[in-house]
DNA sequence: TTCGACCTTCCCATCGTGGCAAGGTCAAGC
DNA sequence: GCTTGACCTTGCCACGATGGGAAGGTCGAA
């Protein structure tokens, strides 16, 4: 099948599954005599990969270690944990940013009138440029 | 002072006030007759708020519209709040964007052996390339 | 033959930041 | 005076992942 077929049968759009090709995580795309890309069952199975690994929230990177991981028939399923509990461990750390980030903010937007008038602690703690935004619960 | 001084008081790099400056959120800086950018109190001042800003998780154009509310001694803390609440409203999404990921990859981590054997269902959801609403954010 | 849908490559934009290069300026020490 | 090092200037390139679009080739059906 031609990359348009593949795109909507894996996810991805056509223009990144070129760009996955150019930059190596994909191997070349066998090519019609005219140059068109093609891809069979395995390509295809290859891409759907790809997609959920990224829908999962993995770099690019690693999902390039994943589909390594994958073709690796003597792989240590280890490996594979190992990866995945490291990503984890980085969602973890932005999920405790944003909840931090959400908590002062929610804190300032309750105690901000939201009248008319031009008074608003919001913008009084930004003027403050306060350091450390986490402990400032008050 | 000039723009490393600046730089150290406010948080900010030097890098960022020229580049704040080249975009618009910031107005031309006074330079010395040498061509060096000049910042006085006032100045300081703004780039505080805006590295405040920046690290409560606003994007550069929301900063620039909070600045305009806290240069407009007219204005009414309605309009603050409502763009704060609009930024929780979009921290609220990606933590539970995050929180769901999460939660599926602990789901599968919690599955999978990591012993020195190949099987590993981390690898077989990646393969399946399951699609659930949650999870099907971009 | 023509038309529309597809394909190709290549460049540019995003967002916010860092890095580096080539050059100008300034203040201190000799 | 002159050198040195720290600072400043502008400008371009890079990241990560993706989208947009231009300019042109190919295919299949009417």
């Amino acid at each position: 099948m031609n990359i348009g077929q593949a795109a909507k049968s894996s996810g991805l759009s056509a223009k990144m599954i070129r760009h996955y090709e150019s930059i190596g995580l994909l191997g070349p795309a066998t090519r019609s005599e005219s140059g068109y890309r093609l891809y069979g069952r395995n390509d295809l199975h290859t891409l759907v990969f790809i997609r959920r690994s990224r829908d999962l929230g993995f770099s690019l990177d690693e999902v390039s270690r994943l589909l390594a991981l994958w073709l690796d028939r003597t792989r240590a399923s280890a490996e594979v944990k190992s990866l995945a509990a490291k990503h984890i461990a980085v969602l973890d750390r932005k999920i405790d940013e944003l909840t931090g980030l959400r908590e002062t903010l929610l804190n300032l937007v309750n105690h901000c009138h939201g009248d008319h008038r031009p008074d608003c602690p919001i913008l009084e703690d930004l003027e403050a440029g306060i350091v450390s935004p986490r402990e400032r619960t008050d």
